[in-house]
DNA sequence: GCCTATATATAGAGTCCCTATACAGTAGCG
DNA sequence: CGCTACTGTATAGGGACTCTATATATAGGC
Protein backbone atom coordinates (compact mmCIF):
# COMPACT_ATOMS: atom_id res chain seq x y z
CA UNK A 1 0.00 0.00 0.00
CA UNK A 2 1.22 3.39 -0.47
CA UNK A 3 2.36 5.51 2.42
CA UNK A 4 0.63 7.90 4.01
CA UNK A 5 3.19 10.71 3.74
CA UNK A 6 3.09 10.65 0.22
CA UNK A 7 -0.68 9.95 -0.73
CA UNK A 8 -1.12 12.90 1.85
CA UNK A 9 -3.61 15.01 0.57
CA UNK A 10 -5.07 12.85 -2.32
CA UNK A 11 -7.77 11.98 0.00
CA UNK A 12 -9.28 14.64 -1.04
CA UNK A 13 -9.56 14.01 -4.84
CA UNK A 14 -10.34 10.56 -4.22
CA UNK A 15 -13.41 11.17 -2.48
CA UNK A 16 -14.60 13.98 -4.94
CA UNK A 17 -13.87 10.70 -7.86
CA UNK A 18 -15.76 8.13 -6.68
CA UNK A 19 -18.80 10.25 -6.17
CA UNK A 20 -18.58 11.78 -9.53
CA UNK A 21 -20.88 8.80 -10.62
CA UNK A 22 -22.92 9.04 -7.42
CA UNK A 23 -24.30 9.86 -3.74
CA UNK A 24 -22.29 6.90 -1.53
CA UNK A 25 -22.54 6.29 2.10
CA UNK A 26 -19.04 6.57 4.30
CA UNK A 27 -18.29 3.10 4.26
CA UNK A 28 -19.16 2.52 0.40
CA UNK A 29 -16.77 5.21 -0.39
CA UNK A 30 -13.96 3.53 1.27
CA UNK A 31 -14.79 0.59 -0.14
CA UNK A 32 -14.93 1.87 -4.04
CA UNK A 33 -11.58 3.70 -3.51
CA UNK A 34 -9.90 0.39 -2.13
CA UNK A 35 -11.08 -1.00 -5.00
CA UNK A 36 -11.20 1.08 -7.90
CA UNK A 37 -7.50 1.26 -7.16
CA UNK A 38 -6.96 -2.54 -6.67
CA UNK A 39 -6.01 -1.59 -3.03
CA UNK A 40 -3.04 0.54 -3.85
CA UNK A 41 -5.26 3.45 -1.76
CA UNK A 42 -6.76 2.85 1.10
CA UNK A 43 -8.06 5.48 3.36
CA UNK A 44 -8.99 3.86 7.35
CA UNK A 45 -12.95 4.94 8.24
CA UNK A 46 -11.01 7.31 10.82
CA UNK A 47 -9.68 9.13 8.70
CA UNK A 48 -12.57 9.53 5.80
CA UNK A 49 -15.27 10.42 8.11
CA UNK A 50 -13.50 13.89 9.38
CA UNK A 51 -12.48 14.06 6.12
CA UNK A 52 -16.33 14.14 4.78
CA UNK A 53 -16.89 16.60 7.21
CA UNK A 54 -14.29 18.94 6.42
CA UNK A 55 -15.64 18.53 2.60
CA UNK A 56 -18.91 19.39 3.75
CA UNK A 57 -17.95 22.26 5.74
CA UNK A 58 -16.62 23.01 2.70
CA UNK A 59 -19.32 23.23 0.64
CA UNK A 60 -18.30 20.79 -1.41
CA UNK A 61 -20.49 17.85 -0.16
CA UNK A 62 -24.03 17.90 0.75
CA UNK A 63 -24.98 14.97 3.84
CA UNK A 64 -28.14 13.57 3.73
CA UNK A 65 -29.44 10.59 6.48
CA UNK A 66 -31.09 7.83 3.79
CA UNK A 67 -34.73 7.83 4.67
CA UNK A 68 -36.14 5.48 2.36
CA UNK A 69 -36.57 2.17 3.82
CA UNK A 70 -32.69 1.53 4.88
CA UNK A 71 -33.21 -0.64 8.76
CA UNK A 72 -29.68 1.44 8.95
CA UNK A 73 -28.69 4.95 9.31
CA UNK A 74 -26.81 5.59 7.24
CA UNK A 75 -25.56 8.76 5.67
CA UNK A 76 -25.61 9.81 1.89
CA UNK A 77 -22.98 12.04 0.51
CA UNK A 78 -23.34 13.63 -2.52
CA UNK A 79 -21.36 15.90 -5.05
CA UNK A 80 -22.48 19.80 -4.89
CA UNK A 81 -21.80 21.87 -7.44
CA UNK A 82 -19.15 23.37 -6.16
CA UNK A 83 -17.64 19.91 -5.39
CA UNK A 84 -18.24 18.99 -9.15
CA UNK A 85 -16.16 22.22 -10.30
CA UNK A 86 -13.36 21.54 -7.66
CA UNK A 87 -12.16 18.33 -9.44
CA UNK A 88 -11.10 19.84 -12.64
CA UNK A 89 -8.64 22.27 -11.08
CA UNK A 90 -7.72 19.96 -8.67
CA UNK A 91 -6.71 16.80 -11.02
CA UNK A 92 -4.67 19.65 -12.89
CA UNK A 93 -2.88 20.31 -9.74
CA UNK A 94 -1.79 16.91 -9.11
CA UNK A 95 -1.24 15.98 -12.98
CA UNK A 96 1.66 19.40 -12.54
CA UNK A 97 3.14 17.85 -9.26
CA UNK A 98 3.54 14.75 -11.29
CA UNK A 99 5.04 16.76 -13.93
CA UNK A 100 7.15 18.58 -11.86
CA UNK A 101 8.11 15.22 -9.76
CA UNK A 102 9.12 14.03 -13.40
CA UNK A 103 11.16 16.73 -14.80
CA UNK A 104 13.67 16.35 -11.63
CA UNK A 105 13.92 13.12 -12.08
CA UNK A 106 14.83 13.87 -15.84
CA UNK A 107 17.15 16.28 -14.85
CA UNK A 108 20.58 14.65 -13.59
CA UNK A 109 20.62 12.44 -17.07
CA UNK A 110 20.80 15.88 -19.04
CA UNK B 1 2.26 26.95 -7.79
CA UNK B 2 0.49 23.93 -5.72
CA UNK B 3 -0.47 23.39 -2.79
CA UNK B 4 0.60 23.01 -0.01
CA UNK B 5 -1.36 19.99 1.50
CA UNK B 6 -1.59 18.38 -2.30
CA UNK B 7 2.53 18.49 -2.58
CA UNK B 8 2.97 17.18 1.10
CA UNK B 9 5.56 14.62 1.21
CA UNK B 10 7.26 15.12 -2.02
CA UNK B 11 9.88 17.70 -0.59
CA UNK B 12 11.91 14.21 0.43
CA UNK B 13 11.82 13.04 -3.28
CA UNK B 14 12.74 16.48 -4.55
CA UNK B 15 15.72 16.90 -2.14
CA UNK B 16 17.02 13.13 -2.91
CA UNK B 17 15.96 13.89 -6.89
CA UNK B 18 18.53 17.26 -7.10
CA UNK B 19 21.15 15.76 -5.35
CA UNK B 20 21.47 12.61 -7.68
CA UNK B 21 23.31 14.77 -9.50
CA UNK B 22 25.93 16.18 -7.22
CA UNK B 23 26.31 17.50 -3.97
CA UNK B 24 24.73 20.99 -2.90
CA UNK B 25 24.48 23.28 -0.34
CA UNK B 26 20.20 24.65 1.08
CA UNK B 27 20.35 27.11 -0.34
CA UNK B 28 20.84 25.70 -3.88
CA UNK B 29 18.70 22.88 -3.40
CA UNK B 30 15.83 25.10 -2.91
CA UNK B 31 16.59 26.65 -6.49
CA UNK B 32 17.12 23.94 -7.96
CA UNK B 33 13.85 22.58 -7.54
CA UNK B 34 12.20 25.35 -8.03
CA UNK B 35 13.86 26.07 -11.36
CA UNK B 36 13.52 22.78 -12.92
CA UNK B 37 9.90 22.18 -12.01
CA UNK B 38 9.28 25.60 -13.76
CA UNK B 39 7.93 27.32 -10.86
CA UNK B 40 5.98 24.42 -9.78
CA UNK B 41 7.55 23.14 -6.68
CA UNK B 42 8.72 25.78 -4.69
CA UNK B 43 9.90 24.75 -0.97
CA UNK B 44 10.88 27.91 1.42
CA UNK B 45 13.53 27.83 3.28
CA UNK B 46 11.69 27.43 6.46
CA UNK B 47 10.64 24.11 5.15
CA UNK B 48 13.49 22.85 3.83
CA UNK B 49 16.14 22.89 6.53
CA UNK B 50 14.18 20.86 9.09
CA UNK B 51 13.69 18.61 6.42
CA UNK B 52 17.13 18.33 5.83
CA UNK B 53 18.30 17.73 8.98
CA UNK B 54 15.31 14.59 8.82
CA UNK B 55 16.71 13.26 6.11
CA UNK B 56 20.28 13.53 7.66
CA UNK B 57 19.20 11.65 10.82
CA UNK B 58 17.91 9.13 8.56
CA UNK B 59 21.12 8.33 7.35
CA UNK B 60 19.88 9.48 3.85
CA UNK B 61 21.76 12.33 3.40
CA UNK B 62 25.46 13.53 4.44
CA UNK B 63 26.35 16.96 5.43
CA UNK B 64 29.71 18.72 5.40
CA UNK B 65 30.65 22.44 6.22
CA UNK B 66 32.64 23.51 3.04
CA UNK B 67 36.02 24.28 3.85
CA UNK B 68 37.33 24.74 0.24
CA UNK B 69 37.99 28.76 0.50
CA UNK B 70 34.35 29.60 0.16
CA UNK B 71 34.02 33.37 2.13
CA UNK B 72 30.72 32.19 3.70
CA UNK B 73 29.84 29.23 5.62
CA UNK B 74 27.83 26.95 3.62
CA UNK B 75 26.93 23.30 4.35
CA UNK B 76 26.71 20.77 2.01
CA UNK B 77 25.24 18.05 1.33
CA UNK B 78 25.26 15.05 -0.92
CA UNK B 79 23.60 11.31 -1.11
CA UNK B 80 24.85 8.80 0.94
CA UNK B 81 24.34 5.09 -0.25
CA UNK B 82 21.36 4.79 1.33
CA UNK B 83 19.63 7.43 0.18
CA UNK B 84 20.09 6.99 -3.35
CA UNK B 85 18.98 3.24 -2.76
CA UNK B 86 15.78 5.11 -1.84
CA UNK B 87 15.07 7.13 -4.90
CA UNK B 88 13.81 3.96 -7.18
CA UNK B 89 11.60 2.86 -4.45
CA UNK B 90 10.43 6.65 -3.76
CA UNK B 91 9.53 7.05 -7.10
CA UNK B 92 7.41 3.94 -7.70
CA UNK B 93 5.55 4.99 -5.23
CA UNK B 94 4.24 8.06 -6.66
CA UNK B 95 3.92 6.18 -9.66
CA UNK B 96 1.59 4.06 -8.10
CA UNK B 97 0.13 6.93 -6.36
CA UNK B 98 -0.57 8.59 -9.87
CA UNK B 99 -1.86 5.35 -11.58
CA UNK B 100 -4.55 4.70 -8.63
CA UNK B 101 -5.83 8.62 -8.84
CA UNK B 102 -6.03 8.29 -12.45
CA UNK B 103 -7.83 4.73 -12.19
CA UNK B 104 -10.59 6.58 -9.50
CA UNK B 105 -11.16 9.34 -12.52
CA UNK B 106 -11.39 6.27 -15.28
CA UNK B 107 -14.03 4.67 -12.87
CA UNK B 108 -17.05 7.12 -13.49
CA UNK B 109 -16.56 6.90 -17.70
CA UNK B 110 -16.86 3.01 -17.57
C1' DG C 1 25.33 53.95 3.56
C1' DC C 2 21.46 51.27 1.90
C1' DC C 3 19.22 47.67 -0.36
C1' DT C 4 19.02 43.19 -2.29
C1' DA C 5 20.55 38.50 -2.70
C1' DT C 6 22.79 34.87 -0.32
C1' DA C 7 22.81 31.57 3.60
C1' DT C 8 21.51 29.16 7.85
C1' DA C 9 18.39 28.62 11.77
C1' DT C 10 14.26 28.40 15.17
C1' DA C 11 9.36 29.15 16.95
C1' DG C 12 4.65 28.48 16.46
C1' DA C 13 0.64 27.25 14.06
C1' DG C 14 -2.22 24.63 10.81
C1' DT C 15 -3.51 20.57 8.35
C1' DC C 16 -3.84 15.84 7.34
C1' DC C 17 -3.67 11.01 8.37
C1' DC C 18 -2.90 7.44 11.58
C1' DT C 19 -3.94 4.00 15.63
C1' DA C 20 -7.00 3.04 19.14
C1' DT C 21 -11.41 2.96 20.89
C1' DA C 22 -16.45 3.05 21.32
C1' DC C 23 -21.13 2.00 20.07
C1' DA C 24 -24.68 -0.52 17.56
C1' DG C 25 -27.39 -3.15 13.97
C1' DT C 26 -27.32 -7.36 10.74
C1' DA C 27 -26.38 -11.96 9.20
C1' DG C 28 -24.50 -16.58 9.35
C1' DC C 29 -23.32 -20.50 12.00
C1' DG C 30 -23.49 -24.22 15.20
C1' DC D 1 -29.57 -18.78 21.60
C1' DG D 2 -25.01 -17.12 21.74
C1' DC D 3 -20.78 -16.40 19.10
C1' DT D 4 -18.57 -14.21 15.51
C1' DA D 5 -18.01 -11.41 11.48
C1' DC D 6 -19.38 -7.71 8.82
C1' DT D 7 -21.54 -3.27 8.37
C1' DG D 8 -21.79 1.61 9.77
C1' DT D 9 -20.90 6.01 12.20
C1' DA D 10 -18.18 8.54 15.56
C1' DT D 11 -14.39 10.65 18.71
C1' DA D 12 -9.74 11.06 21.12
C1' DG D 13 -4.96 11.54 20.82
C1' DG D 14 -0.84 11.72 18.52
C1' DG D 15 2.69 12.02 14.72
C1' DA D 16 4.32 14.05 10.54
C1' DC D 17 4.91 17.71 7.16
C1' DT D 18 4.72 22.47 5.54
C1' DC D 19 3.66 27.11 6.27
C1' DT D 20 4.41 32.19 8.04
C1' DA D 21 7.14 34.94 10.81
C1' DT D 22 11.36 36.03 12.73
C1' DA D 23 16.49 36.29 13.74
C1' DT D 24 21.24 36.58 12.25
C1' DA D 25 25.06 37.64 9.12
C1' DT D 26 27.95 38.19 4.77
C1' DA D 27 28.51 39.88 -0.23
C1' DG D 28 27.73 42.89 -4.06
C1' DG D 29 25.65 46.83 -6.54
C1' DC D 30 24.35 51.62 -6.61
Amino acid sequence: MIGANIKRGSAELAVLSVLETGPLHGYEIARRIERNTRGALRFTLASLYPLLYRMESRGWLKAAWSETGDARARRCYRLTAAGRKKLAPLRKEWNELFRALARLAEAHHA
